[in-house]
DNA sequence: ACGCTCGGGACGCCCCGTTTAT
DNA sequence: ATAAACGGGGCGTCCCGAGCGT
């Protein structure tokens, strides 16, 4: 079918208008007939992709999800390698991301704002994330003495949230000097005196060897 | 002038219960009928004390901000004396007074979402004030070397915003847990090894000598 | 009492600002808030001296019937006298009045607005009096042959309250040249044609011998 | 293209109550409820179709235009023919449509009370109509000496305007027997002495030839 | 399958004309 | 005469279904 190429099309333009307007003016501020003359297509259009605003949200949400599954690249590897830099990395890679990226935002703030606590949105997937990256660098021998993979995952997930909401108003909060004084500040703790060296904390660009 | 007292006790029960429903609704979504109505007075004398909804979000805001002077006890006190701890305490009691108080999480909310980036808004208010009390300890040789102002402004600032943003859907978050957990990984490396039995992390319960 | 008389000032105060408020922006757009604090009193004060809005309103329609009866000299005086004259002067002096009374105007307005037909109101005060002077004039045996008090009547309340509505919105209406150019045209019909050289179209400044 | 038939048919009906309900309770007073109830469709019908009231009073004002253009037959045919007669005629024409037809007169009064002085609105609109009349017959030497276009025009205008403001509350002041009578006064001063027995003040029934 | 025009209810905010408590 | 409070809508707007086209 042709038909569901062009169909794919508007769905996917109503989903990244959505998000735009969604990340804008909020999600019970936006109205459908934006997103929609966003979109270039009709209200009934949407209504038919998407029965429902909810439907539409939890699309974006799902669209945001597998942004940040890119990110993460999945689960953390398992086995030995740099953990803790992997972790910095991802960090500075969401927080760009969020800069950037208004499907990610909308995302995330959806999370807040609309869908029940669900097992598998963003906020829960990310912490996972955060948690089982500490649990192979714990595995690995790569955290320091006294510290706790719980304690750690604390502090990130609550760093990472408080960036992205104080980005909202002011994007510096997101920008890759704010995430490197983060990680500057804790680096000394979390890993051990040795191996302080070989982490950087502004990140690097490296794909995983 | 003996009127004046009612007309008090109205306006104050009309911002405590539009924090409330600021807070379980969100700014946009909260009714202003479900306001007044949960104040038990009528519509008219919502529009009475507050000529508009912005209006009466920026009541809330105030009563916000004095709540928060309050908890800090204006600005950190200057001379000698343990602001490390101070800084400690007041972090629990802000998470704490987030947990219990509508007011506190609507006003913060409320910053977000609609007021402009003021500078006299909460988060900016807080901000200064966290990094007023580094500062003191900063100049009483609290710090740790190697530790600037800078970053542990930034990160207690995002940590403590983190709490707030994820205690909104779980406030285990807030819980005194948490922020020990958050304090227990930052203080080795801000202050010196040699004061860190000085300080716990837990907070103490003593107000200031 | 000299209490009473701030009362009367206060009255008056009132009416002269509601007839311009009526007067600006029409019976129902005009908020007695407006009225009110245009007069320098508070909201309560207009309900002390006028029960509602409808009260004001006709207490306004009691101040333009004053007005009209000042300008039409109350009856027409009967006897002998230069009857179409005094009506051609007195339509100068209607006209100019409501281009400078916002009273008069206001109640004109009113009296179609709101009031029911009523016997007293300045519409029929005003057609009864132009009906007395041609009347009078009839008597007198001003008119012109086959010229009746009736047709008459009709050319001149329908054009007055033609240029009173036309005025409205274009002042002009109002001008001496319009109403001059309405007797010019009708004059030579009205009176018999030797006694058109004693009647100026444009009016007479003179007060009645 | 067979569901805009059932749109337009919605638009008319809106349209026909709307000037219903303006011209019994006046535009502020007039609700678009009770607009769209009278027109048996819904508050959302209503505005899909107008975005404001402001809209569907210029809608309500368009449609009397073009009843008034209905009336008047577009503009005065040029060449010779008897003028006086056609305007005489289209003068009945208006007032029998303004006392039966609520469009015309609720376009009117809004023409007065919502839209600013507009060049195309319905009192100008009307006022040209009469002033091109009259040139033709000035032209076709139709006119009495000494009446000027001027004039003429302004005690028509005046008079068709009183008529119509009378009429709301009175109609008998848009009656055929008021009309003829502002015309039998009228007529021997405007035509000449010789023509008088062509015409008819009660106006003719008969279409132009 | 995909899309649009048209229409239906439901509130939300604002504001207004009024009475109580003082 | 005031300050405070009341309740009633008005307009606008929004989210959504229905039914026809393509």
């Amino acid at each position: 079918m042709v038909k569901q190429e062009r169909a794919t099309r508007t769905r996917n333009a109503l989903i990244r208008s959505a998000a735009e307007v969604f990340d804008r003016e909020g999600f019970p501020n936006a109205s459908l007939s934006a997103i929609s003359s966003l979109a270039g297509v009709s209200n009934g259009a949407l209504h038919f992709h998407f029965a429902s605003k909810a439907v539409l949200a939890a699309a974006v949400e799902g669209a945001a999800l597998s942004r940040l599954a890119d990110l993460t690249g999945g689960a953390p590897p398992p086995g030995p390698g740099p953990h803790v830099q992997l972790l910095i990395d991802v960090t500075h890679r969401l927080a760009a991301a969020q800069r950037g990226d208004a499907v990610l935002r909308a995302g995330f703030a959806l999370a807040d704002e609309v869908s029940r606590p669900t097992r598998g949105d963003l906020r829960e997937q990310w912490r996972h994330w955060v948690r089982g990256a500490l649990e192979q660098a714990y595995s690995a021998g790569e955290l320091g003495a006294g510290v706790t993979v719980r304690d750690a995952e604390t502090a990130v997930v609550a760093a990472t949230v408080g960036f992205e909401a104080l980005g909202v108003r002011d994007p510096v909060w997101l920008s890759p000097a704010t995430v490197t004084r983060f990680w500057r500040l804790l680096l000394p703790t979390v890993v051990p005196a040795d191996r302080l060296d070989d982490l950087d904390p502004a990140g690097t660009s490296l794909t995983r060897p």
